[in-house]
Parts: structure tokens; C-alpha cells; sequence
DNA sequence: AATGAATGAGATTTCATTCAT
DNA sequence: AATGAATGAAATCTCATTCAT
């Protein structure tokens, strides 16, 4: 094995930034490579083309958030626990790195559409919960695909507020509030 | 006068469904022309380009979204009602043409920029909102800017939720139930 | 007859202008139409397109500076009466209409070359003037077509350096000086 | 590094060459391209787009002629040594590269607005020549103005005959008729 | 006579990608 | 691994001209 890539991180990590700031149309290879402090060749060393760059960063990153967000699912937890836990791990995932999240949720669209009804979908994920709970009556009967779009639209409008600095960041301070505001969407009735 | 300008509209929609369907940066100017029918020079001679018809189209709906959302306050409302009022207004808008009220999401952060900390940001109305709401004792003391988030984030989700057919239209009828959920989250002690 | 055409005069006063400032390439209809104060399609009413309208000007006013500088011509006259006249001619010229003059200057390249070798052409009249001086011996033998550019040279320059703002109009109160600048350079004996 | 930049010079070359022929105006990116055997692209690789490759062209070759203009100067030599010199280089510049010589008297007008009252002008230079001969005698009292007009006119003319192929090059042939020429109209006294 | 929307051709510029070094 | 000149295609924009009004 020869020398490490050293400039590959760095054009990654400057792609995955102007992906957030400015969309991935509105990034040119010469951005990034100016960013990185590299030249627009270098970027083929690493990768095919632009789209196999987006393609590439977003399954890296969100392979991993899905496994940890599979993993909060246990069958014996209460909705009201899985819930919590659920925004713990979303809230971390931001925290941990809010660009990378961020990228995440500018990309999906772009990539999911592939993957679109995916079961690794938390979108598909917490609607299940939801309907689940409300067989099992955890929470009252209630249009399942509303509450999962209000649940979902709590957690990601907090990210969008760090982002636009009117949330003090770490996320993961507002992860008890937010939880609770979930549940008291949902109606919960025992905890 | 020379021929009326029959194009302009048909140039001006197209351009706004594009934006709202492929990105700004996603939408070249041919494919506008291409949708409105006409050649790509037509489109210079009503707008100076691409960034200046984004910012036109973005400021003739938003001056009326902004007058529509501001004609819901009044002093002696209580917080309930101009929240359940606010709901349905941003519910009203979004039916009448959701590619508009889309196309508002979408262009906002590209156009705003400029007007960022302006009174007319719903964002800022809300919080206000919340804040006197607070000191009325309509709702328990808690951090207002969550608050406006978690609200702002529910709404949203739900035009969100309609776009992917998660939800069926017309949002209008799942108006009650969000607004519900605002106040829920809220806590809102009297009714 | 109808009514004359207001425009017309405008529009060519609007173009000859503007080829001065920015030259024939650098100017286009849309400024010229400007300027004048119509629009696009007018122009089209008057003239054919835009080099059409660059000849038909140059031939208006190019003919009638042929024709009094043609009229400077007398079998009689000596070298340095000639010449001195030609110098109050042109810069009479110049002085009436300095914009006409200098389109004149700008535009007889793009038009003279099909006139080229025209006997109407200064260039020609005055080395035809400056052979039969050497010829009569009323100037000393020398290179004939280099004591014609040099006299022209003065001659145009002094009405550059009016544009320029570094000679004080009229250019006519500098006639006599340059004429006998003229004569210095031609080393004239007679008087 | 990459593929040295082959091209650079091609396209330097052909777009002066073109800006003599045809204008800057009236020479476009493709006609430089073709001249130049490269793309259009290729361009601006090297340059911004079009007028600042103009100015580039002629910060180059203005500076280096109004060096070696600048050297001519030396404060112990006669007004007619000066001038007399100073004919001499400019028709040295001219038959160096006549294309060169030419594109700076082209370009000057567009490029030097911004630089117009600059010491290193040509015309500021003979204007300073002119006042001090008056001065010191060496000349008779007359409108300094008009002398250094008349004697740029000379100047440049002679260029302009050689280039419509009324004089024969090379110029530097002329530069002592020439030099005699101006010194005929500054009416020096001393020799 | 004049308007000005629209066209069609072309000019300028950007950009992803390739390739010689 | 990296450079950066050059390409080829496409995007943006300009402009002379036409034509319905």
C-alpha cells in the first residue's frame, strides 16, 4: 500500500460542506476543489463524477444512521419510550456532526428516490410505531400518517433552528422537550 | 402597443413549477422555455435572468402571503384562537396553489437572505406570538423559540406530508387537528 | 402626404452619436433606440438594418464633404493657398458638427473600401495636390505619399485633440497655425 | 503540474491580431478560437472573457514601450535630440511588431480611460518636452497644445500609411524625414 | 409611424470531464 | 496522487430582425 490519500477527506469533507450551503446544483467541481485546496482533476482520482460523489457520501453516512436509528426499535419498549429515545438518537446524530445531518436530509431526495419505500425509511419506521401504538392503545385512535408528519416536523424544524441560530445548540438539550412534545401530539396516555 | 405579452405567464408558472420540481439551481432556462412554449430569448424580455425572476416571482407571492398571515392578529384573540387561525390561513394558501406556496418554502432561504430579520418573517410573528402568550399566562413559561420551532416545523411537515401523498389533500381538512396538536405542544391552559 | 417622420431625424442623430462614443460593433439597436427615445422596431421603418443605416449616414455626409472639399480645387491657385484652404475646410467641417466629423473618421473604413481608390477620396486629392507642387517646383523633391500622410496626420489629430479636450474649440482659430505647419513640413518656397 | 500551457500564446496572439483586423468589437470569442486552433473554452482558462483580455494585452506592451519611451529622456539633450529619438523608437516599436504597435493604438482608448492622466502618456510626455524647449528657447513661443498634437499626428500617420500600403516599410526608413518634419513645424532654431 | 413581444441565430460563459505531464 | 490545460457540451445571455397590433 502506498501513501494514505491525504486530499480525499479534505474533498470530501468541502463537498459535503457546499452540498449544504449551496445544493449540490448549485456546486461546481471547481468549488469544491477550491475549497479543498486541490485542483479539478483530483476529484477523479477519488470518485466517478459529481453525482457518484453525492451517491457515495450520503449511503457512507446514512447507513450508519440508520443502523442506529434501527436500533432504538425493541419490542417490549412503551411508543412513549421508543419516541424518546428516537429524538435522543436524531438529536445526537445532528450534534455529532450537524453538516453530515444536514447533508443527509438535502440529499435524500436525490438518492431515495431509488430507495424510496424502503423499510429503513424513518419515515416508514415511525409510522409503524404509530400505528402499532395505536392498536395497542397507547395512544388514541387518530390519523396515523398526521401524526407521523407532525412528530417528524418537530424533530427536523429543531435542526433547521440551530442552523439558523435561533435554537442555542447542543440539539440534545431540547431532546427531553421536544420528546415530550411528541407524546403530548400523540396523546399519550400512560408513560 | 406591440403584441400583448401572452407569454409572460405561461413563462412565469412554468418557471415556478420547474423551481419547485428540480431546484432553482436544477432548472436551466431552457427548460422553462421549453414548458412555456416559447424560445429561450422570450424570457429576457421580461426578466433580467434566472436569479431576478426568482426573486420576482418570490416577492409577488410573498407580499401577499405576508398580508394574509399579518391580517390574522388582533389584540383581543387569544393565543388558541390566532393559532388555529394562523393554521388555517397557512392551510388556505397552501391549497389555493400548493406549487406557489412550495415554491415560497423553497425560494425563502435564496431570497430572504436580504430581508432576513424583517417583521414580516412569520417566524419572527410567531415567536411574538408565544412570548406574550407566555406573559399572559396562556401557556406555561417555557423556551419561546422551541416553541415556534416545534410549531412552525408541524405546519410545514404537514404541506410536506400532502406533496409526497402521505396526506390527503386538502390540507385544509387537517387543519383542526394540527392546529390541536400547536396548542397541545403548547400547553395552552385556558381554552 | 402624412405627417413627417418625427422619429427618424432622432434615431439617426441617436446612431451617429453612439458610433462616435462606442463604434458601429459596440453599439446596438436596442441602444441606439434608447437614445432616441423609440423602440426596437422603429428603426426598421427608416432603414434596412443597422449597416445600412451606417452607409446611408457616411454617404449623406460624406458626399457633401467631398463636394466642398473638391470645390477647394482651382487650376490657379497656388500649393500653399490650396492647402491652407483645405485646412479651413476641414476643420470648418469639423467645427459645424463635430459628431458628424468624427463619424466620418469612424465609419470610412467600414464604408470606403468599396469606394476605395475613389478619386473623391482626400487622401487622393491631397497626393495629387502634393505631385504637381513638386512637379512646379513650388516644394522641394521628396517622398510624396510621406509628406501626405504627415499633413493629414496633423490635420486629423488636431481634431482628435479637440475631442479630447486637449485643444480649445473652435478647431477653426487653430486653421492658420496648422496650415502653416503644413507648409513648414512641405518646406514651400514660394508663398 | 498539468500540460503546459501550449495554447496561451496562440490565443494571446490571435486575438491581438484580430482586435487590429476587425475590432474588439467586432472580433468574437469563436473567431479568436479558430484563429487560434483551440475551443472556446480554452479562453478562459487564461482569462476572464474578452475585456480583460484586452487589457491584459495591452498592459504588457504598453508598459514595455512606455519604457523604453520613458528612456529617451535625458535632461542634458536638445529638443531636437529628444525628438528626434523619440521618432526613432516609436517606428522601432511599430516595426518590431507592427500588429502590436497597432493593437496598442486600438486598445488605448478603451484601456487608458481608466489610467488617462498618467505620467508614462506619450502625449503628457512630448507635452512636457514641448513647454521646457519653449522655455529654454530652443523654440519659439507658441500654443503648447497644438505643437504636441501636430507632432503625434505625424507620428501616427506615418504608422497608418504603412498600413494601408501607401508608405513602405519599414518605418524606421522614415524616422529622419519624419523627425525634420516635426522639428519644421516646432520652428527649432538651434540645430 | 410606431410599438414591443417574440424569434432564431449566435455570442459569451460555465462546467463536468479527460488527459498529458 | 495530483496537476491544470484543453475539450465538448450545455447554460446563460444578447441582439438584429420580424410581425401582430
Amino acid at each position: 500500500m502506498g501513501r494514505p490519500p491525504l486530499k480525499k477527506k479534505s474533498i470530501e469533507r468541502s463537498a459535503l460542506e457546499l452540498f449544504v450551503e449551496k445544493g449540490v446544483d448549485g456546486t461546481s467541481i471547481r468549488d469544491i476543489a477550491t475549497r479543498a485546496g486541490v485542483t479539478e482533476g483530483a476529484l477523479y482520482r477519488h470518485h466517478k463524477g459529481k453525482e457518484e460523489l453525492v451517491r457515495a457520501l450520503f449511503l457512507e453516512h446514512f447507513t450508519r444512521f440508520a443502523a442506529l436509528i434501527a436500533a432504538t426499535q425493541a419490542p417490549q419498549k412503551s411508543f412513549a419510550e421508543v419516541i424518546t429515545k428516537l429524538v435522543e438518537v436524531f438529536f445526537t446524530l445532528h450534534d455529532e456532526d450537524p453538516p453530515v445531518f444536514e447533508f443527509i436530509m438535502v440529499a435524500r431526495h436525490r438518492v431515495l428516490d431509488e430507495v424510496r419505500a424502503d423499510e429503513k425509511n424513518p419515515v416508514e419506521l415511525i409510522y409503524r410505531l404509530v400505528k402499532e401504538a395505536i392498536k395497542r392503545g397507547e395512544i388514541p385512535d387518530q390519523n396515523p400518517d398526521l401524526l407521523t408528519e407532525l412528530m417528524i416536523g418537530m424533530v427536523l424544524q429543531a435542526t433547521v433552528g440551530v442552523r439558523y441560530e435561533r435554537l442555542k445548540p447542543p440539539l440534545t438539550k431540547h431532546a427531553k422537550a421536544v420528546a415530550k412534545a411528541c407524546l403530548a401530539v400523540a396523546g399519550t396516555t400512560k408513560r
